[in-house]
DNA sequence: ACCAAGCGCGCC
DNA sequence: AAAGGGCGCGCTTGGT
């Protein structure tokens, strides 16, 4: 018990869309998802909602075109279903039942439904471009109702849902998705707590100070003065200039193949040391300095725009800030308000454990029953105590390693746990071979197609040969990861959908989300109920997900004022020097 | 002036 | 430690 509700209220089913005036209509649904009542018309999408607290699940288009406005209203729904999110990932998954990748009719009719009015003055100023335009669909031609075509649309999905191999799976996977949309509109309006004095004083002593005329802080400047020196006395070499570099050392007797950090680090020059350096701080100031504040740090909160299911496994991007991609040393600047906490919660080793889970494989699932380490527990079992080897060994299992020490432990691997690397395998056939894979919610990878959409793996052979090529064997790690990455997002979001509605109606908000990894804001006495929360959910989604499954799908949570001491976030407290 | 591609590196 | 899976993003270059 961790004193939050598992449900807070009803479950009645209501249809919302909106009029290309902005007014929105609404009706009840029953439990087939048929219109179960008159239809009514209000002013607006809150005036519609504020006025059916009872309502349970709100069924509409998209999440990203009605809640924002809601939230702003303030509101929260308790539960919805979201049709274009549905849709995509039922067409992904018809595809690999042979259906042809077309869009149902009743989906074209409901595409031309218009975006509503965008009335947004929220905020002023110099805002970063959200990005996220796809120039909205065009009007609804007159005398189409356009919630006649969301209940037309919904209905077939409803259908074809059931028709699927696994329809209680991907019934969890549209809810889970769809609470998924839900907490991304309201993570992104919260913000992450974000103290832009601490994050200044960070750059100013790791950068230095920056000159009037713009250019490179100080710090840089004296760096690149190093490397140049580096190579000799008249010599002037730009270390942000890849091409520049490699001249300079090819200068110097050194061949290098790229300036990539590891290469470097081989290599025995006076430059190297600075140009390791410079490389660090280079990409702080470009990424996370001072420019990175302005734009995406507003009265002490830093606000992503996140994007659930962006990536083809599922797992979330973001627009702009790159909020997935907070270096180590920036998260000091990530502080709790006054008197609150933050509950920082990291599914260890998620995707090993997932493995054991999806290929039943005995052994893995053994070692994963426990929250303890589970490389340790692996080497225990297969490599004679070392937690390298087993490390190494799973991970080029999973990412479908082709060199390398990963490639020999593979071995040992096989013969201790021949499910799961039989299903990892499998997939990787699958994908050399021009299949489509799955995730056991049902998420199915994207089409290889020759014209793969954006240069995903798969398009890189031109020709027909039989023999696999490099593209078929990109295509085959890709869908080896797939099966594994993929399965953690399904999971994810289950977990991320039952947090939040055992954290609905308290103090407590979800903040920040990455993978396997959430951060909580809330009170300072409520940071132990958040924490007991936050493992109930994981389990939960592994319930959900798999049944009473032996495998243990660990939270290691900590509660802190600061987002730098948090376990993992390293030691490493940037030597200066 | 603008755009695409390639590089390189941050995170998981 | 090793170099493979997924991303976003800022930079530089080199093409219009």
């Amino acid at each position: 018990m961790d004193g939050y509700p598992e449900d807070v209220r009803g479950t009645a089913r209501w249809a919302l869309a909106e009029t290309a005036e902005g007014r929105a209509r609404v009706c009840p649904l029953d439990e087939r998802g048929r219109p179960a009542g008159p239809v009514c018309e209000e002013e607006s999408a809150p005036a519609a909602v504020r006025a059916r607290p009872q309502v349970g699940r709100w069924v509409w288009r998209a999440t990203a075109a009605v809640y924002p406005r809601l939230l702003a209203a303030g509101l929260r729904v308790p539960r919805c279903y979201d049709v274009e999110t549905a849709e995509a990932l039922l067409l992904g998954h018809e595809a690999l039942a042979g259906h042809p990748r077309s869009l149902p009719a009743a989906w074209a009719r409901l595409h031309r439904l218009p975006e509503p009015p965008d009335p947004p003055p929220a905020s002023q100023g110099t805002d970063p471009q959200p990005s996220l335009f796809e120039a909205g669909p065009p009007p609804l031609p007159d005398g189409v109702d356009p919630l006649e075509a969301l209940l037309e649309v919904y209905a077939a999905q409803l259908a074809r849902t059931a028709g699927a191999g696994h329809p209680d799976r991907m019934r969890l996977l549209l809810a889970g998705e769809s609470a998924g949309t839900l907490v991304a509109a309201e993570m992104s309006r919260a913000g992450v707590p974000w103290r832009a004095d601490v994050h200044r004083e960070l750059l100013d002593e790791l950068l230095g100070e920056r000159y009037p005329g713009g250019g490179l802080p100080r710090r840089l400047v004296e760096l690149a003065g190093e490397v140049s020196r580096a190579f000799g006395p008249d010599v002037r070499v730009r270390p942000e200039v890849p091409a520049e570099v490699l001249q300079a050392f090819a200068r110097a007797g050194v061949r290098l193949s790229s300036t990539r950090a590891w290469e470097l680090e081989r290599v025995d020059h006076p430059a190297v040391a600075p140009l390791l350096r410079f490389k660090k701080l280079y990409r702080l100031h470009t990424a996370h300095g001072w420019t990175w504040l302005r734009s995406w740090v507003r009265d002490g909160r830093f606000r992503a725009e996140y994007v659930p299911g962006g990536a083809p496994s599922g797992r979330w991007t973001t627009n702009g800030g790159g909020a997935l991609q907070i270096p180590r040393v920036v998260r000091r600047a990530v502080v709790a308000d006054p008197g609150r906490r933050l509950v920082v919660a990291d599914a260890a080793q998620l995707e090993p454990r997932i493995l054991a889970a999806v290929s039943g494989d005995r052994g893995l699932m053994a070692a994963a029953s426990t929250g303890r380490d589970l490389y340790t527990a692996l080497s225990e079992r297969a490599f004679s105590g070392d937690r390298a080897q087993a490390k190494l060994a799973l991970l080029g299992a999973v990412y479908g390693q082709t060199s390398g020490d990963g490639l020999r432990y593979l071995a040992a691997l096989r013969k201790r746990f021949p499910a799961a690397v039989a299903y990892v395998d499998e997939a990787a056939r699958a994908g050399e071979e021009g299949r489509l894979v799955r995730t056991h919610l049902g998420r199915t990878s994207p089409p290889a197609g020759p014209q793969g959409a954006d240069g995903g793996p798969g398009d890189a052979d031109g020709g027909p040969q039989r023999a696999a090529g490099a593209g078929d064997r990109a295509r085959g790690r890709f869908t080896r990861n797939f099966v594994v990455q993929g399965s953690a997002a399904d999971w994810a979001v289950l977990m991320l959908a039952a947090l939040r509605r055992r954290l609905l109606g308290s103090a407590a908000e979800l903040v920040f989300f990455q993978h396997d990894e959430v951060i909580v804001h809330c009170p300072a006495e409520e940071a132990e109920r958040v924490s007991e929360a936050v493992r109930a959910a994981g389990a939960q989604a592994a319930h959900a997900m798999f049944g009473a499954t032996p495998v243990d799908f660990a939270f290691s949570v900590g509660v802190m004022e600061c987002y730098a001491d948090a376990k993992g976030a390293g030691e490493e407290a940037a030597p200066v020097r």
